[in-house]
DNA sequence: AATGAGCGT
């Protein structure tokens, strides 16, 4: 068609992948590799007005294995055995779905709003409750969320104190040491049950001593006076933590000023080392890294 | 300054 003149001004969009490239006077796209890995791509087109307009853009292909859990990724290159032995790469889909990443968020009151709603049936529905919810302090019962409490230092949150109240007190608050706490016949997921160890699918499948550092931050000069608890709680609003460990001497039980939080999610990780280096906490001021590998 | 822990399956 218009092959006299090069430069026109509208072509139809949906013959754009095909006319591009074809078109006549303009250079072919170049492709240089760089030393450090990234490669530079020159390429021309016109623009609407009709002129040559060159295009370098230096770009780094992301391997598969730089974006996923190495563990993860590693699981891929297994071959596939039984009925399935025969199938391709990836998931097939006559026997495997694909979902997301559900994360699951217990909450102290899930019981409690279960049988509100049974009881009675016109109460407010699951999602006009989700609507207007509101954060509440387990320290003071305010409306912020308790690692933003003004008391988070002078208090210990409500029902840790007295002895009688048993109802309140999350069972991931059941810190060490601290004994009270997760009383009752309550379900507590495995990933939170004690502090050390089992979040997340962790050492599943693996042997003890090896650990996922994948989402693991290191923090050092955290004050002596630190409770893994109230790291977690001010971590937790970066993503779901998996895992708190505070550094204490094993006789005096004496903190070493240092800790690790795990994420189950490296984006949640990386938003939190980015928010939490620098951050002000009992007269420290905390450093926050992401952790080597264990040693 | 500082890179963890209780493991025996």
């Amino acid at each position: 068609m218009a092959t006299t003149a090069p430069p026109k001004p509208k072509h139809d969009w949906a013959d754009d992948d095909d006319v591009e490239e074809q078109s006549s006077d303009l250079p072919p796209p170049q492709t240089i590799s760089n030393k450090d890995g990234t490669k530079t791509i020159i390429t021309f087109r016109y623009n609407d007005q009709g002129q040559k307009v060159k295009t370098t853009r230096r770009v780094r292909y992301v391997t598969h294995k730089e974006t996923v859990n190495p563990r993860v990724a590693d699981r891929k290159t297994w071959s596939k055995f039984g009925l399935s032995a025969k199938d391709g790469p990836g998931p097939a889909p006559d026997t495997t779905s694909v979902g997301e990443n559900i994360i699951f968020r217990p909450s102290i009151s899930w019981r409690k709003d279960a049988k509100d709603e049974s009881a009675d049936p016109n109460a407010q529905s699951m999602k006009d409750k989700l609507k207007d919810k509101k954060v509440k302090c387990r320290i003071c019962n305010g409306e912020h969320f308790t690692a933003r409490c003004p008391y988070k230092d002078t208090m210990a949150p409500i029902g840790e104190t007295g002895a009688s109240d048993g109802a309140a007190g999350m069972p991931e608050e059941a810190a060490p040491g601290g004994a009270g706490a997760g009383k009752k016949g309550s379900y507590v997921p495995p990933a939170l049950r004690g502090d050390r160890a089992g979040a997340a699918g962790e050492r599943m499948g693996s042997k003890y001593g090896e650990r996922d550092d994948f989402a693991t931050l290191r923090v050092t000069n955290v004050s002596e006076m630190a409770e893994e608890g109230e790291l977690r709680d001010m971590f937790e609003r970066f993503g779901r933590v998996t895992r708190v460990f505070l550094a204490k001497d094993r006789e005096t039980g004496m903190a070493k000023g240092f800790a690790f939080i795990s994420f189950a999610d490296r984006d949640d990780a990386v938003k939190a080392c980015s928010k939490m280096d620098g951050f002000g906490f009992k007269h420290l001021i905390l450093r926050v890294e992401f952790a080597k590998k264990a040693q």
